[in-house]
DNA sequence: ACAACTTGCAACATCAGTGATGCAAGTCCG
DNA sequence: CGGACTTGCATCACTGATGTTGCAAGTTGT
């Protein structure tokens, strides 16, 4: 007896990469393929088809839907593959003990690193993954502490709201990682940073 | 003889709102129901169905249908109606004749008003549409100039780059459009401002 | 060498979303 | 009032994307 089609479709689910035992190393080697053809593809058109990410990684599409049974367990795995090196990249920058500044920027060019090349994997902050869901949530907290620590230490102002100085600072990091004409991590951290703190502003403009 | 669905579906267009001699009022009603069930909708959800922006809009699906061909005509009128708007007020705020600073605010409370409320229109910048794309390069112009202008009367450092400073200056109003809570249009605008002047550091850090 | 694994290919099932249409009932406006 | 317009509803046509399966051919590791 068969079940119907649509019931095993709803029901059915491969393992996905993280949760399998090894894979022989050709199979390894495509689905390396594979993730780094989805974040290129979904990074240019984040509707892209499982088709064009097959393409673009020079497999059949059904290779694709053997290595993840989903569209969502792709993006998923994506996801936690991204996140994982996003938070290392924080914790190498020592935020927590470092000095303020010294870790605000080397926080700031490793995570540019990272979002270069995996920027649409990083966008899935909010995704349906408790485990990077988790992983966003305390880096922003690390992100957050590592602020207040510089507003003691007398590098941000006292009167800035810490909240809103995270935001314009992700957005910042994202921005320069749109930008990245020619220039490299280091400079990119350097404008940052330097934005960050200092604006765009003149110390004290005499005119309107 | 009738031709084939297939090629009247691509062929046959009923004209956008924006092509037709007036509609009775009761359509005029509908018509506008139905653009701001998008926006709300779509800003929620990019990817939302037709189906869900009618019944946001209180009205059946083929209703939707009727009033615009397809969902990219409807997108396609949403980014005019807002761009308009998005014109009209850069354009009140006379980014080229007032004062540096005194345009700088004036245009950013102008634009948070249109932005907040249309924040899915205005995402629209590279629309298919050649007129909502020229809008978008003018005010991109426009904003540039003014910044050219602030730097010229030392409200902005001369050494600031002025495309990464209006990048920054759209990131900003993005943050800030997004984050609205509780604050009004000017509060969000003197926040904008003052963070994008100013930045979040100290004017001499003494320590890192 | 050989068993186990992996891939491409072709074919298929299913579904959701889009768009069209005819008709009956309701609304607008001169 | 009465004709023209508009809407909801039910229904249909079509397409593209997703996911499955069986098999033959190629690859890997021991």
């Amino acid at each position: 007896m068969t079940l119907p089609y649509a019931f095993r479709m709803k029901t059915q689910r491969r393992s996905t990469p993280a949760g399998g035992r090894p894979l022989r190393a050709d199979a390894e080697r495509t689905v390396t393929a594979i993730l780094e053809a989805a974040e290129r593809t979904l990074s240019r058109d984040p509707a892209a088809t499982m088709e064009q990410i097959a393409e673009a990684a020079g497999v059949a599409r059904t290779t694709v839907h053997r290595r993840f049974a989903t569209r969502e367990a792709l993006i998923d795995a994506l996801a936690v593959w991204a996140t994982q090196r996003f938070a290392a990249a924080v914790d190498a920058a020592h935020p927590d003990t470092a000095p303020p500044l010294v870790a605000l920027y080397q926080t700031t060019a490793n995570v540019l690193g990272v979002k270069v090349g995996w920027g649409f994997a990083m966008s899935q902050a909010s995704s349906a993954n408790p485990e990077v869901a988790r992983v966003h949530g305390d880096v922003r907290e690390t992100c957050e502490r590592l602020f207040r620590r510089a507003r003691e230490a007398g590098v941000l102002r006292a009167d800035v709201d810490i909240p809103w100085t995270r935001r314009v600072y992700y957005a910042l990091i994202h921005e320069a990682a749109q930008n990245r004409d020619e220039k490299d991590t280091d400079a990119l951290a350097t404008l940052v940073v330097d934005t960050l703190l200092r604006g765009a502003g003149t110390p004290h403009p005499d005119r309107l």
